[in-house]
DNA sequence: TTGTAGGCGTTATCAC
DNA sequence: GTGATAACGCCTACAA
């Protein structure tokens, strides 16, 4: 393998500057004439040269990667996510550092410190769990954090935040119209602002018991994407123990609903003829169980489109234009109407 | 925001030279005495000075980041791939620069020199679908590039095979031992290599009539990764239509499997009892869906970790050690025995 | 429109 | 053990 050709050997062979060479490579809209340029576009064709990305970013101190921490991957929300930033940010010739933080707080900060050290100049962080003050701390060194769907984030970094409470509404309300009342929430812990805030809106349209509220005792991100449904699967027995057993569950999300419907139709409860079970986000797999699971879609690829956009926006120091991302009710099998009235 | 603190900026506070803080920061056990090394701990804690890797590579012109380019995240098998070459990565120092290719040969393309241009030293290609003559070009540019579960990557490149063939030898047995000697195979255009390799292995075991294949007419991976599901419920018509009905139907893979399961249920036959279905990758769809799917487990987790030590070693110029991945028969209850015979 | 030259932050080669 | 100093490949005043 020779050596890599750099742009003194460009200019060499071109017979003009180096500083010729680098505008000419430079976007920059600075002018270098016709012939120049010819010149060395064959030279570099000849050379087979490339400018070196490094070597620029030293100069410029400016770096065209951003880093994108999630839990996991394996969560199905995120590659959605991942599939939308990758898109804008491609188009504006950005690339991504992927990190997958486990939810374990020291990975992430060692993730973020590595980021840095690589002089990238902005992150987007899903899921966030990390401290503040160390958001904070970055924050002032001049990164760029953008936070999605993180509590804490709004006091020391930018945020997009998705509107979960009206997901939790949509969903309320679609069930409470096909004549649901007595209706039970399962959950994983309410340590997410997301979970919090969908029950939250669920119950500003519906009047959910407190033993309703069924909560998980344990979370471990870190296991397998089928931790959420095994949790599910349990949670429906003490669904069932209910002493006025409700007619619909609302997961707070597919994978636990998924769960549900598994552990409640190992139980002999039908769905949706028994008991009606609903989730939120709308993955992939929420089609393709039976019955197809009602949900919310929360668009994925168009959240990690705008966290992308808005992200290099700042780092660009543009304006960043607010988008609204609006979710929507995905009616399928797993809901069913009851109390006769079918005004629709 | 201050402006970064340098090399320099230590070595003056510490009152030292650059040249024994760059030796105090790199790990190459360059000797330096236990008085300057505290005095430049503490100068640069004071300073909060980290290295600046860019510098660093452009001096010894090396990267640690590694490209991993995959048709999509979208298809469940890659997030435990891409976990697997993380976890390995990140034990070595190494990076991922994350980049979904959506089987577009330009897209591919248009990466590969990206990465070449940030000095990247090198590539995992998943599911490779570009030319051999870029991949061959790249390699004598001094680019590594491993290739997982390719066809013409072998010409080209390093790869990483893993043995198809032999899952479906696996599962083809399982059938046998069952008692289904009439089966269908259902897939996908045979255009990558291990789609090929499962049929071979099946078709080792199971006398698999020419008409007891069959593959789908068409193949849009940038689609939702829903498409594969409904292509197998698709083609459970056509499994039906057989003049002799099979007992049991192999699917490509977990996700067409479903899909598979769904349209003969939608058809009244239920699974495992009129029909038998399996698929392969064990996916965690796979333990969610009803009935369970009988699989092979192709561990993506390992295979990705593999791939990162094999890179990374080549990356760095050290002997790779090869070690084999073994599929695994995953039983559950997409499958049921028939002919009456109970010997186990 | 082009060229010269200094510097971005680091490491490597010498000397000492 | 340590210190000057010359690169690494590129960009950008400034001068022409």
């Amino acid at each position: 393998m020779a050596k890599r050709a750099t742009i003194t050997d460009v200019a060499k062979k071109a017979g003009v500057s180096v500083a010729t060479v680098s505008r000419f490579f430079a976007d920059s809209g600075y002018p270098v004439s016709k012939q120049a340029g010819s010149r060395i576009q064959s030279a570099a064709r000849q050379l087979d040269y490339t400018p070196n990305v490094v070597g620029r970013m030293l100069k410029t101190n400016t770096s065209k990667d951003i880093g994108v921490i999630i839990p996991t991957i394996r969560n199905p929300f995120y590659p959605e996510v991942l599939l939308g930033i990758e898109k804008t940010a491609a188009a504006r010739g950005y690339q991504i550092l992927l990190c997958n933080s486990l939810r374990n707080i020291a990975t992430e900060k060692k993730y973020i410190d590595s980021l840095y050290q690589k002089q990238v100049r902005g992150i987007i962080i899903a899921g966030a769990d990390g401290s503040a003050a160390h958001y904070r701390e970055m924050t002032l060194k001049g990164m760029q954090l953008l936070a999605l769907d993180s509590d804490e984030s709004g006091a020391c970094c930018a945020s997009i935040y998705y509107d979960y409470r009206k997901s939790g509404v949509i969903m309320a309300r679609h069930l409470k119209e096909m004549g649901h009342i007595n209706v039970a929430f399962v959950t994983s812990p309410l340590t997410k602002q997301s979970r919090k805030d969908i029950l939250a809106g669920v119950a500003e349209v519906l009047d959910i018991r407190r033993e309703n509220i069924i909560i998980d005792g344990t979370e471990l991100e870190t296991e397998s994407g089928i931790y959420e449904y095994e949790m599910g699967r349990r949670l429906s027995s003490e669904v069932l123990a209910l002493k006025a057993r409700p007619t619909a569950v609302i997961a707070v999300n597919d994978i636990t609903a998924a769960g549900v419907i598994k552990g409640l139709s190992e139980s002999g409860i039908r769905v949706p003829e028994d008991m009606s079970v609903a989730g939120f986000d709308n993955i992939d797999l929420s089609a393709m169980i039976s019955p197809p699971l009602t949900t919310v879609n929360q668009p994925g690829f168009e959240t990690g489109a705008l966290a992308a956009d808005t992200l290099i926006d700042m780092i660009e120091g543009k304006e960043t234009e607010r988008i609204n991302i609006e979710p929507e009710l995905i009616k399928r099998a797993s809901v069913s109407r009851i109390g006769g009235k079918k005004h629709e």
